[in-house]
DNA sequence: TTAAATTCCTCTAGAGACTAGAGCATTTCG
DNA sequence: CGAAATGCTCTAGTCTCTAGAGGAATTTAA
């Protein structure tokens, strides 16, 4: 049986980050000792990987409950499984898009500023001013 | 004189976000009508557009509030404008990076799976179960 | 065995950038 | 003038944790 520091230290995952999956229903509450702290076995060790790991991959908690959920049943079809990985795949590569336009548009505006103007002259300051100065739509 | 419902619709930014900008210290406390109702001009709505530009290029609250302090100190030297837009242009660029590895494990599990299997066999439940099936180290 | 050190408990609040709603006041328009 | 629209302040909620208070349990060392 492991205490939650135990089970901390073999994640990497916070104390207080446990108890807020306990809380959000990722983790099945505990059972707990005698003077009523949190004991782990091997199976919260696996489902916390499990958490972790997904949320690694970006996976918000609401979609964690639902894979946890179908892993819990494993006859059933994984198109849901699929069909949630999918889903976060698309909205990644769409972030993607978004923060590679806003690169270049950041990358535009410092690369005419110098650093060696007067703030007036500033093109950074300018282009936050005037939104004329743009190249897209953002 | 604009009411901030005319600010909101001239800018686009919700009338909660206008006044959320004046208690962050980006915009300064409006005038007043008799009755307490803010009273906007032409000086704000440009200085309003600055934030919601800023914003837009994903500037956080704090960088806009020294950006708009620099903008005041029109004879300052903008090394520190080309700083703060350089320091966001990075970090833009390293969630972009953090992102691309995440889109290619993420797509490299979705394409081992083709929402066909029992769950107990979906790559997708399985490499959340196990790390070693992982490609990288995220 | 007991004292000290460590870990644990619950509860509350804070982060960031808003958004929503309650309950009431002001302004505008017909 | 009266109704509708807009405004005001204040509080609380979003999301995923993180930090701290104040106190209890457990482990380690003397």
């Amino acid at each position: 049986m492991l205490s939650i520091g135990d089970l901390s230290r073999r994640t990497g995952v916070k104390v207080p980050t446990i108890r807020y999956y306990e809380q959000m229903g990722l983790l099945a509450a505990a059972e707990r000792s005698e003077g009523n702290q949190r004991r782990y076995e091997r199976g919260d060790l696996e489902r916390l990987a499990f958490i972790r790991h997904a949320r690694d991959l970006g996976l918000d908690i609401s979609a964690i409950r639902e894979l946890i959920s179908l892993s819990e049943h494993p006859n059933q079809p994984c198109a849901d499984a699929d069909r949630i990985a999918s889903d976060h795949l698309k909205a990644v590569r769409e972030k993607i898009e978004k923060l590679k336009k806003l690169e270049q548009e950041l990358a535009r505006i410092v690369s005419h500023c110098d650093g060696d103007h007067a703030i007036e002259d500033c093109y950074v300051i300018r282009s936050l001013s005037d939104h004329g100065l743009c190249d897209g739509e953002h």
